[in-house]
DNA sequence: GTGACGATAATCT
DNA sequence: GATTATCGTCACA
């Protein structure tokens, strides 16, 4: 598809409830290749597809925030296919949508998206970091980081518990991405729970963080 | 190209 | 009072 072409593209349904109701890790694998979209108070819809992910898992996952039941993780014990956006260091959200079996914890950090609708609006967010010498816009460096990708698409903690499966914060499907695509590494930046595997990429793309 | 470091405030102990 | 699921900048190669 080429971007901006019918935005965010007719084609994708959105993802039902159910579709989170699954194991953490497969519904990370899983949301590889799907789209993440954010209409916008003017009526604008910015978004991508989702190139990587982390799984973060309930209670017995020393990484994860859901090892401690508290008021800010009480979101990832709730219903999946919530939206989970918190803020840390002082200065950055990142976006999660809920996702785990009956009964358990955890929701799937979304890493790193490829670009699809609304750059310049993703360009003029981001700020000049992501401006060539010559005027252009350096397009890996408008969602390649859970923090960057939220400043992108203008994700704030005011949509922290929105329902994922409709406007204005949602996720759509896109072309199944295949087992030989997908590789699994290690979490990253964290001190607790970091040998775990449990981040997803679609190997090779782009627009992928670090 | 790589690696170190400070910014900055919510959340939790 | 300590910690933090990050990023941009700076030094150096």
């Amino acid at each position: 598809m080429a971007p901006e072409s019918g935005c965010p593209p007719s084609s994708g349904q959105p993802l039902p409830a159910e579709f989170h109701a699954r194991p953490t890790d497969i519904v990370a694998r899983d949301l590889l290749g799907q789209f993440l979209w954010h209409r916008l108070g003017s009526g604008r819809v910015t978004g991508g597809r989702i190139v990587e992910t982390e799984a973060y898992l309930g209670p017995d996952d020393p990484g994860s925030h859901a090892r401690r039941r508290t008021p800010r993780s009480e979101i990832m014990y709730g219903p999946p296919g919530r939206a989970y956006v918190y803020f840390t260091y002082g200065m950055h959200e990142c976006f999660n949508a809920v996702a785990h079996e009956p009964g358990a914890a955890g929701a799937v950090l979304v890493r790193a998206l490829e670009p699809v609708c609304d750059l310049a609006g993703m360009a003029e967010r981001r700020g000049s970091v992501v401006r060539r010498a010559d005027g252009g816009v350096k397009e890996a460096l408008l969602c390649s980081g859970p923090a960057r990708l939220t400043q992108a698409l203008a994700i704030t903690r005011e949509l922290n518990s929105a329902d994922l499966t409709r406007p204005p914060l949602w996720l759509t499907g896109g072309e199944p991405v295949p087992e030989s695509a997908v590789a699994v590494t290690r979490r990253i930046g964290l001190r607790r729970g970091i040998e775990l595997p449990a981040r997803y990429i679609i190997a090779g793309s782009p627009f992928l963080s670090r």
